[in-house]
DNA sequence: GTCTATAGTTCGATAGAC
DNA sequence: GTCTATCGAACTATAGAC
């Protein structure tokens, strides 16, 4: 108990001089970094109620106690692990601002075709995002707040694109930006279940191509983007 | 043990007539039926896994015991729960076939109409959904089965609809349903997390607008359903 | 058909040795 | 920093009285 500062604040260095491979994080860090590793992939698999401090401490190779001696509790655990998570999405994908409309939805693509190679994340998000509905679920909070964001910075984004005159003036930026975060969640539960039957980024893709011409002024397609768009599809 | 024959078939009552109040069930079933009501609060609160017998008991008003005279296990009362709803949709929705992909959507309309009216069952499936990729959840089998068939259903309309003209002939049939599962599922977890954010019923008549003039023949918008169009929205 | 009782696990969290 | 030991509680399922 009297290892742990502030409630989970993650340990980081603030004097080791910023730098080090990724992130910030002490070395001293890494048994936490598996731990955490670990606590995503039985979150995906059992939710956060169901989850057992004891099996995931057995995955990293240490006891439950131990465990407890890095999270001072399973629900600390739990946001320390999404926390984590957005933390990493932000830097990876939303450490700039967008450009412009067409800019953000090759992002999102971006960020969906990650997505894909990180099925243990993506389910564990599943998993979470449904349970936490109910007001007394630990993600509750978590989960309210990312969604308000990102409906914002969505919505926010598209109004800039109508101000530049890269959108149509009557556009919806609001029902737009909530479609579009509905489409790209209910491919990610399509997906986990059965993921050889849907090609999530190529289903976004054609989406928001379809959606792109029909608010941009010009009404042509989105632009094709960075990720692997070369041999694919071919359409 | 003995009181129970196949695993948990439901107790129909196949000499009484057929035409009961609604769907056939004994009178002597009604236990039963609160039973799988409550459950329905309790999976949607907590999934399948911290979901528990007693609580739901309570909620019943009898014991644990009592509770599993009428479901021989957990893993059986959630298989009954799901096939029951399924049940219910089918022969509310979909006892007929679709006359056109216009009849298709605006059926759809009434269903995510009809399930904004039930949050407890809507959250279920949101977070059974989720928790259900996981190949050894009990829920699994029933909702891959379940995916299937609404895709092949929803796709299959769509190529009638191309058959008969209505829908352009390059209208790709399975990206056009996956998609619209989609948006469904996005919508409904979107709702679950903060229900007064978002009318689920008009932003899906929004989407199922936009392709219907994507994909119809003539590009002509989706008439107004019989759900109540006439006052809320005025566009 | 519902109850009580209970077997047999497993859980989260704490305390303290090393 | 990790372990062992342990507490109190909750869980599923079964057995048997009524």
């Amino acid at each position: 108990m009297d290892h742990k500062d502030g409630r989970s604040a993650r340990t980081k260095t603030p004097g080791n001089g910023e730098g080090a491979a990724r992130g910030g994080y002490a070395v001293g860090d890494e048994r936490r970094l598996r731990i955490l590793d670990a606590a995503v992939e039985h979150f995906a698999q059992w939710g956060f109620h169901a989850s057992s401090l004891a099996r995931i401490a057995k995955d990293v190779g240490i006891t439950q106690g131990g465990l407890l001696h890095h999270f001072r509790s399973k629900e600390d655990l739990l946001v320390s692990v999404l926390e984590r998570s957005e933390e990493h999405d932000i830097e990876r994908f939303f450490s700039t601002e967008f450009d412009s409309a067409a800019d953000c939805f090759l992002r999102l693509l971006e960020l969906v075709e990650y997505n894909s190679r990180r099925p243990g994340r993506t389910r564990m998000f599943n998993v979470l995002v449904g349970e936490s509905s109910d007001p007394g679920h630990p993600a509750h909070a978590f989960f309210t707040r990312r969604y308000r964001k990102v409906l914002r910075d969505l919505s926010d984004t598209l109004r800039r694109g109508v101000d530049s005159g890269e959108l149509k003036p009557d556009t919806d930026y609001l029902a737009e930006a909530q479609e579009l975060i509905a489409v790209m969640d209910g491919f990610q539960l399509q997906w986990a279940l059965e993921p050889e039957w849907l090609d999530m980024t190529e289903r976004l893709r054609r989406y928001l191509d379809r959606v792109y011409r029909s608010i941009s002024t010009t009404g042509a397609a989105l632009p094709p983007g960075p990720a692997g768009d070369a041999d694919e599809s071919g359409r």
